[in-house]
RNA sequence: GCUCCGUUCGUCUAUCGGUUAGGACGUCAGGUUUUCAACCUGAAAAGAGGGGUUCGAUUCCCCUACGGAGUACCA
């Protein structure tokens, strides 16, 4: 073990939202640096012009902000490093590790198309690997790296264990273009190496990336960075994770409510546990995350797990914690925001509604009595409907009860909530109403509801009629 | 084609040679409930297949099958 500090990054490609799984990527490292006292960065892999966009690089930002990933120090950007990584191919080309090679890409497709054609190796091998300066043509030319023919390069990966790659196997990978920009292979171990990088974690469709990236490091006597290659995450059907799946960019799911405490827990869980833990804290997350409890094989992301995690982690929350995440939630929603009086409304409901919820949509219905605005206003039809529902409940309650005048009120702003929440007939709520009285229905009962209307007083009597 | 990786209940997973293969989500049944939900109790549910090694394999090795990734002057 080295007695460097940990670094380790996360480095997405500006080319769309962060992706879902490129946000667990983000969260392992993220977890590892935290859990060592190292530092987590962020690196905005932008050399692909034609791909890349600021709008990308904005989505990614405003995806981790919201998972509370902080990255430590500025983003870096790969493409103003350029110069810099034209300057270690140049220092490799002097050191002999890498050559000049001129071999246009027609010829080195048609190798290749011949091959093919003939069943044999692909592997393209360029003729100027040995090739005598003053033969050098006036054209232009890629540098490519000078890798080892013989042998094996060896990558000890703390999630897939020891992989072996044979180096005939490798083809000598090019390192800067024929225009002069980096290719990505020379531009991350650059990047990685500068930034101090010592542990590696990224999804496992790099692994073979990693033997060639490991012969720079072996080229440039830099230290070799601590690799860990995490299995992807699929849909529920098993296959690679597409749009077909749903949800893909994180920011969909702040739309869709979900608290993100939850998506950590449940990300975090998705392919490295700890024991049975399921559900945990942030602290508890860090405090536990390994390598060695990171799984091998693909896991797929299931929507009725997440709504689980989801579900616990609003039922610990904190009350202005939930409130101001409920806010951000409605503003990602495009939904319009909470009124003063909804906000101490809900505030005051929150406990006995927030244990309920799996998401933030989800825990505003079930707030509906408290939401609506006095006096509730409804279709004429349904309006019919809930004053016969609610004298019929009203004629049950106690004597002194029935003469109060705001309890049809409540009582009618509390069938709202019911049928707003479960999209059905008033007449089916008497029922459920009657069991709320009794205090013992799950959903807001009317006790719960009263106290938060602020009627202390229909409370009292209330449990006064319960009891005597 | 070639290279690399993977394969335990429907899903996420525990097990690090000896267990009635455990937990969670989901599902189903019963209870409570004049809907739903919630809650309580319970149930069904797994080592891909075949060879080895071993006194003993889910666990170690090999083969096959299936799945995935890579194989670019993309990242």
């Amino acid at each position: 073990m080295s007695e460097r500090k940990v670094v380790t990054r996360f480095a997405p490609s500006p080319t769309g939202y962060l992706h879902i799984g490129g946000a667990r990527t983000a969260l392992f490292n993220w977890l590892y640096a935290r859990a060592h006292g190292g530092e987590f960065q962020l690196r905005i892999e932008d050399t692909d012009r034609a791909r890349s966009t600021p709008e990308a690089t904005s989505a990614i930002l405003r995806g981790m902000r919201w998972l509370g990933l902080d990255h430590d120090g500025e983003a870096v950007s790969q493409f103003e490093r350029a110069d810099r990584h034209a300057e270690v191919a140049n220092e490799m080309l002097a050191a002999g590790h890498a050559y000049k090679c001129f071999a246009s890409q027609e010829e080195i497709a048609a190798f290749r198309e011949a091959a093919r054609a003939a069943g044999t190796s692909t592997l393209y091998q360029s003729p100027w690997r040995d090739a005598d300066p003053v033969t050098f043509p006036d054209e232009p030319y890629v540098i490519r790296l000078k890798a080892p023919r013989e042998g094996q390069t060896v990558i000890n990966d703390q999630v897939q264990g020891k992989v072996t790659f044979k180096n005939a196997l490798l083809d000598d990978m090019i390192l800067l273009r024929s225009d002069g920009t980096p290719t990505y292979m020379l531009a991350v171990v650059v990047d990685d190496h500068d930034m101090g990088v010592t542990h590696v974690i990224r999804g496992d469709d790099h692994l073979n990336n990693a033997a060639r990236q490991s012969q720079i490091y072996v080229a440039m006597e830099w230290p070799l960075p601590v690799y860990a290659h995490i299995p992807l995450i699929h849909g529920q059907d098993g296959k690679k994770l597409s749009k077909r799946h749903g949800a893909l960019g994180v920011e969909e799911y702040q739309a869709m409510g979900y608290p993100a405490a939850g998506m950590r827990n449940y990300l975090a869980r998705l392919g490295w546990s700890h024991g049975d833990d399921e559900f945990f804290t942030d602290a508890q997350a860090i405090e536990w995350f390994d390598f060695g409890g990171i799984g091998k094989s693909p896991a797929r992301f299931d929507f009725k797990k997440l709504d689980n995690l989801s579900g616990q982690h609003i039922a610990v929350g904190e009350n202005a914690a939930l409130l101001q995440e409920i806010e951000a939630y409605l503003a990602v929603a495009g939904e319009p925001p909470l009124s003063e009086a909804q906000k101490s409304g809900l505030s005051d409901a929150m406990y006995c509604v927030q244990e309920r919820a799996k998401t933030y949509p989800d825990l505003i219905d079930k707030a509906h009595f408290i939401m609506t605005s006095r006096p509730i206003q409804v279709e004429e039809k349904a309006a019919k409907h809930l004053d016969t529902v609610s004298r019929s409940i009203l004629n049950e309650l106690t004597p002194q009860l029935q003469n109060v005048s705001w309890v049809r009120d409540d009582l009618e702003a509390c069938l709202m909530g019911f049928a707003q929440e479960k999209e059905t007939k008033f007449g089916k709520l008497a029922g459920p109403l009657r069991a709320a009285l009794a205090g013992r229905a799950a959903t807001p009962s009317v006790f719960d509801m009263m106290l938060v209307l602020g009627r202390e007083e229909t409370m009292a009597r209330i449990n006064d009629a319960a009891t005597g």
